[in-house]
DNA sequence: CTTGACCTTCCAGTAACTGGAAGGTCCATA
DNA sequence: TATGGACCTTCCAGTTACTGGAAGGTCAAG
């Protein structure tokens, strides 16, 4: 397989894949005679666990990691469920953060009335000392 | 006022203030005769206003329209308000991504028992096709 | 044998900083 | 007046996770 077809068949942009192979996040795949790049199904199974992974949103080195406890035959499922919790409290705070963030929108745009006169609100607001995220 | 100070009474990096003004983004304050930056307190105002724009999530770019906004007397107040919920409506999207790869998460992580044994759901999902995030 | 799709490598750019190195300035104290 | 330490200067490089372009080689079909 070409890794134009390794990107139709993961998701992932061939450049991507070439990317992750540069910071050694995957292996070097076989090459034909010409120099191109040959992927096994293994190869394809790898990308494909990674493109899973970054569409949950882990981090390329947490991914490392994920890939490391799923070829030890021997780690326990808790090492696995620890990186994924730690993961998920990681996402809990952006989201904590991004729902503040909102809010405080919301509550200068409220009352900006949004219309031709100059004065608002919400440039006070940001101007003004504690515009608390 | 010296760039330490300005730091500390914005709370932003003095590295940071550098930065923006490498960009372009706030203009070269003066400078004292040995060279060092020296802040009036319109610039400290303005050091302010991005500071309280990047703390909601604000990019540079926007910030930047947000500070040409500030500077028109003549904007409309409508143009300030589209401009941030034009951002409120990124942060949905961003609050909407998350909070489906939490719900992933903990889909995955619940059937996990999370013990010494290495059997794995949260790995077999991974590793299967699907992981819609 | 030519054409066009696909592949190769390398370099650079993105966003928004952050960090280190090497060296100059300021000012208070001895 | 000298010196010491805190603070300042510039420049370059690194971070995260890619993405894009340029210049050129490969492969399969017609």
């Amino acid at each position: 397989m070409n890794i134009g077809d390794v990107a139709r068949t993961t998701g992932l942009n061939s450049r991507t894949i070439r990317f992750y192979e540069s910071i050694g996040l995957v292996g070097e795949p076989d090459r034909s005679a010409g120099g191109y790049r040959q992927y096994s199904e293994k190869d394809v199974h790898r990308l494909r666990f990674v493109a899973s992974a970054r569409a949950l949103g882990f981090p390329v080195d947490e991914i490392r990691h994920l890939l490391a406890l799923y070829d030890d035959r021997d780690r326990s499922s808790a090492d696995v469920k620890k990186l994924v919790l730690h993961h998920v409290g990681e996402i809990d705070r952006k989201l904590a953060e991004l729902k503040a963030m909102r809010r405080t929108l919301l509550h200068l745009a409220e009352r900006c009335h949004g219309d031709e006169r100059p004065d608002c609100p919400i440039l006070e607001g940001l101007s003004a000392r504690g515009a608390s995220a």
